[in-house]
DNA sequence: ATTCCGGTTGCATACCTATGCAGTTTGACC
DNA sequence: GGTCAAACTGCATAGGTATGCAACCGGAAT
């Protein structure tokens, strides 16, 4: 209704000039303190806040960091957005968001977008960045920072938990339980994530003298991994053990495996994902798990975005973060106590 | 790296006028055909593209709406901030996120924040916005929409499922099912969603001849509702049924009695949730439950907000969305064929 | 009292785009 | 060819803020 109040309000009603307004409300600046003293007066009267957008212009930051996310049904990147925006509204950053398939049209498409927004900084999550986009946002002068994916190009960021380590100890695991038979649903193989989870597993596997007994893409989604666990335990050697690419497709695993299937985990054959999701810890799948801990990883993401925007030309730094196995009831443990 | 390109670059380039870039870019101008494609070349080439926050400094409208959420570890919310960020994206509009406790500071801060981005709109999820706010983003001009909240607030649209249907709807199914003592474990008192939900439960309960057997708030929080549920069934006459006040918590309450309590769900008493969310149907849960049809809730909330946007006048509307009971195997069920 | 200096303040401008107004072109029609 | 309206185009300004520069003030040192 009424019209927007100004500086120029402020500054009219505080009898002073509107750089001082300006001044008042730009931290570091040289204001005395009874200046201060009457314009807050003023603004605080008034109902007076320095407009974003505006100040954008002239500062050319905006405060705007741009989130490209393809998978929110996964609680994983629920939850990190949670734990991401907390953490950027701690330092006066707030996270536009933007929902993205994993076609090249559709990113393309919410890029130009994000550009439009003047955004100080990009985070995408389960999002895979042509090196040509990357290369265009890297001449905007745009940081991108990479959640959960370590990416090919050269210009970007990337937070990762240690993947292929994470595949290894899971591996390990295994071998150590006595399986024979250690069967992968994979992440999709089209992300770096699924990729590197896949080798570490056959690593650590070769490493204990076996090798992976089957392999299916699940494509990160709950139908196709349980197809895929159809089809592996239909092989003349059905696996004993499953390791599933990320906790969302594994808990479908376990439930078709037990209800559809009719067979007993971890009895039957054993099952283990990867994440550490929040429900992977309730009891009806109390999932053996590898823990990305989502907590330090969004941590690290706000520190290197805002490292990277305060100091255009500082390193691209991809850093990887190590998790604990959790092992739970979903998996048949090891014999020998320690 | 390189400066930001302008529209002035463009008009350089092309040999026009700063307006008539602009007006190439402005949809309902008046551009000869040759002019626009000169200028769209032009910025083609340069990779142009307006910027959307110095235009809003003139036409007033940012496009951007302002979400202010708490609960996104319930994946109800989740899903619904995919579904609206898409609607939304279709719009041309994009969401900036806050998080929010719901304790009044918290909520106080956020809104001041949103203020300072000048968002055209806002959209609240499981918030209680006090009216003192409401009011002071009504005097700005910003229209709010409420989703899955009904508000007493005057100046406040709404959108939520027919709540108090919903809870009768569950009650009159818990006593066809030929239960006695069906108690209640609420959504948070303080909201009206978790009082609505009880209110209709206990009408419905007394139109069959059945009163509430006991009734405790579960506060939206898993810990409180198992909790509750524990305590429930400890008393000298439990419940033969439990409606919980969302899946959320029904899902805990449902792993508390099974794992915990060794009993059986519904053999030993049923329970039944609200929301529909995609796990209630997993077959672990295999929960009956009330859907909240949130595809057509995001579709209503869009569309009020979108009007009220275009049109500040609009009446302020408050929208409830009937939705199905679906029935799925955790509570008993009616014996009687139809 | 004079000089000088650091700390404040105001003036004017820049940031990038949209739009009212007036001037110009175009094309149709007589 | 001349008239007139309609369709375009460019000029100039506004929108809200930050900031370099110059002017100003007070006080300390001489």
């Amino acid at each position: 209704m009424n019209r927007k109040i100004t500086s120029m309000d402020v500054a009219a009603k505080a009898g002073v000039s509107q750089s001082a307004v300006s001044r008042v409300f730009t931290p570091g600046s040289s204001v005395s303190e009874k200046m201060a003293r009457k314009v807050r007066d003023a603004a605080e009267e008034l109902g007076y806040r320095p407009n974003v957008l505006a100040r954008s212009l002239i500062t050319g930051s905006s405060r705007i960091i741009g989130l490209v996310v393809a998978y929110l049904d996964n609680p994983f990147y629920a939850d990190a957005l949670q734990k991401l925006s907390e953490a950027l509204d701690q330092e006066g950053y707030h996270l536009l968001v933007f929902m993205a398939g994993n076609t090249q049209g559709d990113v393309d498409h919410v890029i130009e977008s994000l550009m439009d927004y003047q955004v100080d900084g990009i985070i995408t999550a389960s999002i895979n960045l042509s090196g040509e986009l990357a290369e265009r946002c890297a001449r905007a002068g745009i940081p991108v920072v990479c959640f959960n994916r370590s990416v090919i190009g050269e210009g970007l960021s990337a937070i990762s938990s240690a993947t292929r380590a994470g595949g290894a100890k899971i591996a390990a695991f295994l071998a150590a339980g006595g399986h024979q038979r250690c069967a992968h649903i994979s992440g999709w193989q089209g992300s770096s994530t699924g990729r590197e989870r896949a080798e570490g597993f056959a690593a650590g596997l070769s490493e204990a003298g076996l090798e992976v007994h089957a392999q299916i893409d699940g494509m990160f989604d709950r139908d196709t991994a349980m197809n895929a666990a159809q089809t592996l335990m239909q092989m003349p050697e059905p696996p004993d053990a499953i390791f599933v690419g990320n906790d969302h497709m594994a808990m479908a695993v376990m439930d078709h495996l037990r209800f559809v299937m009719g067979l007993s985990v971890p009895n039957d054959v054993s099952v283990v994902g990867y994440d550490d999701v929040p429900m992977a810890a309730w009891p009806s799948y109390d999932l053996t798990t590898l823990r990305q801990p989502a907590r330090r990883m969004v941590d690290a993401t706000v520190q290197e975005i805002l490292t990277r925007i305060t100091t255009p030309d500082a390193p691209v730094r991809r850093i990887e973060i190590d998790g604990p196995l959790l092992v739970r009831g979903s998996a048949r443990l090891p014999k020998e106590a320690p």
